[in-house]
DNA sequence: TTGAAAGCGCTACCAA
DNA sequence: TTGGTAGCGCTTTCAA
């Protein structure tokens, strides 16, 4: 046994074990040895026994590259994100690596940092690598991306941001969803001037002021013009910064906003800091509520209460997809998952004892904060 | 030409182009294909032209598998990270991303969840995938995995944590140089009663704490150790609530600390928390120093002094070692790079015009918060 | 139950 | 300057 190994590492130095030495060894041919390896079931006993006992000992490892190239499947999903450091991002790409994983796939990460164009490019360098399957938090404003896609015959799936008219596989959180929960909380706790700093032109902005308008609309009030505004500041940087201006804007108005519902939680971050810096109160001069649920929105000078974006779930249903994908043996009809979004109420709303959520809400405090460490 | 295009597709229905069907449609060689392709300099211009062409028409993309098989090259980067939500390991990985893009490689990246069995697995599955170097932020406890990795002669790079007595290449930041400047900060700030909440018995909490020690070495102090305690709470969860159980115990001691040097910037958060809670003012009665300088830090009740860790940097520098070893004809001798921390003075340790900023230091307000949008 | 032969798409080597 | 030949390590097919 150790003989034939010396043997085997005298003439091939340093290069991987394959199929063909262990085949050797046991003077067997390398299709017995891959039929082993894939448990294929017209295989002695006797030999599968002796074929795996040898693997272990020169701790064979199958060669990726040269099965891709002959099955055509390269084992390895592909995904793209506007940007990797955002937790909402990070949290999904963590999620579908948790569940690929089991199946023998890896995840092959990319960020455009909101560059269309780059965006494009690594669609292009994933496409190339052959992935099975792509997954796509898209910064697009056009489709084409997606025609190429579809020419190679790869399969995608979108995530949290939508096209209209496109038919594809989807999976994110109910955006109008998200705009009437975080406009009727604001209501139920006695708001009635309801401000909306709204995002861009994408179909998650554009769903949460849709959601905005139905809930004002339902109790019979006609959303007030100057009460919408984009984020402040132009350009790309539109968080924090852009959220602090447009509350600026916002409090000159008379009568002054009573609630804020903002287009996501940096913006809230910078509404906030606004109101207090113009010396009202949160939540009891305005309430303020974001979207994300990012994970410090605990430790902020007031707790914000936010809209949690099912970010794991998202990763989660986009793997499960993904998989079934590249298991189906023919094109399915794309098929799109919208997840129910969740209030998480802080103290940003929480006005005296008037406060009374309903429906899928949730009350927390610090006790909540379960983030990390180690760095 | 169309012609040609068309009876190709008859032929071969729903197959990427491959470089023998460019070559026949020209009446060239594969060889002469593949050679135009990777820029040989021994083909005619003419020909040269034409095959360029003929690649654009037919979106033409090189099969990785393929070439992996023969080069031996996978052209692909393997990531291991603790936590990829961690906005720490986050940028690491978007920077490393970023470095390698250009040079025609893909970044898969895993996450451990801290956990070393489940890191073990895959960095095993990454050999198996050939990746040409790996980059691991570990998880271990000890060095087996990496003997592993080696015996593969894969070259890797360990960030951020290191493995004494393991020659391996590292990039990461001079952890005893962010104890000393934290723990200096605090004495400059005038504190005189400095406490350290410590983490776990890693290399990075090792040399933090070796640096306040010697910080206060060097002002003539014997640290005393009930000054000196471990993130409270046992179990994995050590952050947040950690540090907040941590600090209501020393602000037991008399006489009290004026200053707390934390591990990191979760636990500041609760040591923050702690403090604010026990009615105390900071930093009038007690400053707080935290480490990572995560991007929320500008945010909380108290902007927090934090100590920077070039986390773009530590990914920039392990992506340009990561390509020179792969580069590289032989092994080379491990190279260590130890990056220089950076002190960002917030609102949690200035005590009015005391402060007096020195060495590498930063001051700053909202202003250089500079963070994301578009979700 | 086992294996010989063919070939996946590409590149290295050397001859024309 | 161009191309034939020979693989890379594996799976597929089909014959033994």
């Amino acid at each position: 046994m150790l003989g034939s190994n010396q043997e085997r590492q005298k003439v091939r130095k340093n290069t991987p074990v394959r199929m063909k030495d262990i085949a050797q060894d046991l003077g067997l041919s390398t299709v017995t040895i891959s039929k082993v390896l894939r448990g294929h079931s017209d295989i002695g006993d006797e030999t599968r026994k002796r074929v795996l006992k040898r693997m272990e000992e020169l701790h064979y490892q199958p060669n990726f590259a040269a099965r891709a190239l002959i099955t055509g499947r390269s084992w390895t999903v592909g995904l793209v994100v506007p940007d990797l450091i955002h937790p909402f991002y990070a949290q999904i790409a963590k999620a579908i690596s948790a569940e690929i994983r089991g199946q023998g796939y890896s995840l092959i990460i990319t960020s455009s940092e909101e560059d269309p164009e780059l965006e494009r490019q690594e669609i292009e360098q994933l496409l190339a690598r052959r992935v099975d399957v792509l997954v796509i938090a898209s910064a697009q404003w056009t489709v084409e991306s997606f025609r190429r896609i579809e020419e190679q015959r790869t399969p995608y799936i979108l995530i949290d941001r939508q096209f209209a008219g496109l038919p594809a596989n989807f999976v994110g959180v109910d955006d109008e969803a998200v705009g009437l929960m975080g406009t009727n909380h604001l209501i139920e706790q006695g708001c009635r001037r309801i401000a909306h700093i709204r995002g861009p032109q994408t179909s998650t902005a554009l769903g949460r002021l849709e959601g905005y308008k139905r809930a004002l609309a339902a109790q019979g009030v006609v959303p007030r013009p100057e009460l919408i505004l984009p984020i402040g500041l132009s350009g790309d940087d539109c968080g924090e910064p852009g959220g602090y201006e447009a509350t600026r804007k916002l409090l000159q108005t008379t009568p002054q906003p009573d609630g804020i519902f903002c287009y996501n939680d940096p913006v809230a971050m910078g509404a906030m800091r606004a109101i207090l810096d113009a010396g009202l109160r949160i939540p009891e001069d305005v309430a303020v509520v974001g979207c994300g649920n990012l994970h410090y929105s605990n430790f902020l000078r007031v707790a914000l209460t936010s809209i949690d974006q099912q970010s794991a779930e998202i990763g989660k249903q986009a793997a499960l997809l993904a998989l079934s994908l590249v298991n189906a043996k023919e094109t399915v009809r794309p098929s799109v998952k919208l997840l129910s979004p969740e209030l998480i109420v802080r103290a940003s709303t929480l006005r005296s004892k008037a406060a009374r959520p309903q429906g899928k809400t949730k009350r927390t405090g610090q006790s909540e904060a379960k983030r990390t460490a180690r760095r």
